[in-house]
DNA sequence: AATCGATGTATCAACCCGATACATCGAAAT
DNA sequence: ATTTCGATGTATCGGGTTGATACATCGATT
């Protein structure tokens, strides 16, 4: 589930841990505050993987891209015998900037795709990347949400009315209930803004915008 | 954090593992489906800690409490009320049977007491055995509780006006600030209830063995 | 009688989190 | 000018959680 966020940020621009860390807090707010516990071995996973592929030093833009003295591998020690082997000048500080590959972007597609949104943050993952999926699967992503979140409502009303329960966990209940469908409501919202959006443009990437209706927020594409 | 919701349960009344992770399912409805890798490796733990004892085999040794058919209606299907209404005494079934003990019970009130109140989960299961609490450390839990959430606003807001989102995480962020505005606004209505209702009733966490029957059910006051 | 689903206990790999360690840099404090 | 301190940056470790899986018994249907 975190190979997503990695690789969602990664799609649109290379960066480092600390960074793909900071964007998952600041902008994404999703995993309020992702541990490195559970990042850096995530990146080490995908870049044995192929997913992502580091190029090593390199604080912001494209170019920089020193060439390695190919003792990259991130050994036990090798973190050591790197910074001490390289005194370069350009070296400012250790820093392993990621860069996602091919594979790493089909494995991104698949990933976004999967079938598995059960929890909230899982689904609030893909809903932060759905501007890379086509409609279709859009459509499909926020009505798979509703579905789940209509069943847990079901229950929820059963529980609710049918269990002698004491005045805290009533109001729990009937709170979670409450917000329960709130979020039904909020799901209805979107999936009506993306069949009135959707419906006559086919393709994300090349079709002719044939509807002239007044969408208030244009589903934006991905900027480099 | 799982050891706080075992320790709640077995508070009320001894049961085995699997009955454990039905009701909280079925009623807390925390925990939306507790693993038995988590259970059972909580329930060793416990054990070995002595806050729990096994009274292996026997499930009902000291009568069943469980409500005649009534208000079992209202269960996911058929299965249950058929199996409630034929209590068989003589199971040679492979179960434990656990029971708190008086460590339990002072390890019990630690945890509820406890600071540690950063997710919903943790609060969701405080406040679920909150009649437990003395009036003043259930206050605390709510405004601690509402304390986090309005610093939690706060981020959120910021997120939401300041940054460049694109569509969908826009809506997304906007949606998690109306939740959490919509969970403050019932944190305030429980606080105020507590603050009118709580100055007459003074009870539960002393010294007082008696004056009350082993029920498991028993806040009778307050006007929801 | 055989199958199937519910009940019941238990373990495993994989994953995630919180804490911790180590190291460098910039800036404020002394 | 030097020290201190906080932010940046990578990495590991222990412990808890999950989902999958295994094994076994019972009740009911076929």
């Amino acid at each position: 589930m975190l190979d997503l966020a990695i690789l969602g940020l990664l799609f649109e621009q290379e960066m480092h841990g600390y960074e793909i860390r900071r964007r998952l807090r600041d902008e994404l707010g999703l995993f309020a505050n992702i541990s490195f516990g559970s990042l850096y071995p995530a990146l080490s996973k995908l870049e044995r993987a192929g997913a992502v592929a580091v190029t090593s030093e390199g604080p912001t833009g494209a170019g920089s891209i020193i060439p390695s003295t190919g003792s990259l591998s991130g050994e036990r020690a090798g973190l050591r015998a790197r910074r001490a082997a390289a005194p370069l000048a350009a070296s400012k500080r250790s820093r392993k900037v990621y860069r996602i590959t091919d594979e790493g972007r089909t494995r991104f597609e698949q990933l976004l795709a999967g079938e598995e949104v059960d929890d909230a943050r899982s689904f609030g993952l893909r809903l932060a990347f759905a501007r890379h999926l086509p409609p279709t699967a859009r459509l499909a992503l926020l009505e798979r949400r509703r579905a789940q979140l209509t069943r847990r409502l079901a229950t929820d009303l059963a529980r609710a009315s049918g269990e002698r329960l004491d005045v805290y966990t009533r109001s729990l209940v009937e709170h979670s209930t409450e917000s329960t469908e709130h979020d039904i409501a909020w799901l209805d919202r979107l999936i009506d803004a993306e069949r009135q959006g959707s419906s006559p443009v086919r393709s994300e990437a090349s079709s002719e915008p044939s509807d002239e209706a007044p969408r208030h927020e244009a589903p934006q594409h991905q900027t480099q």
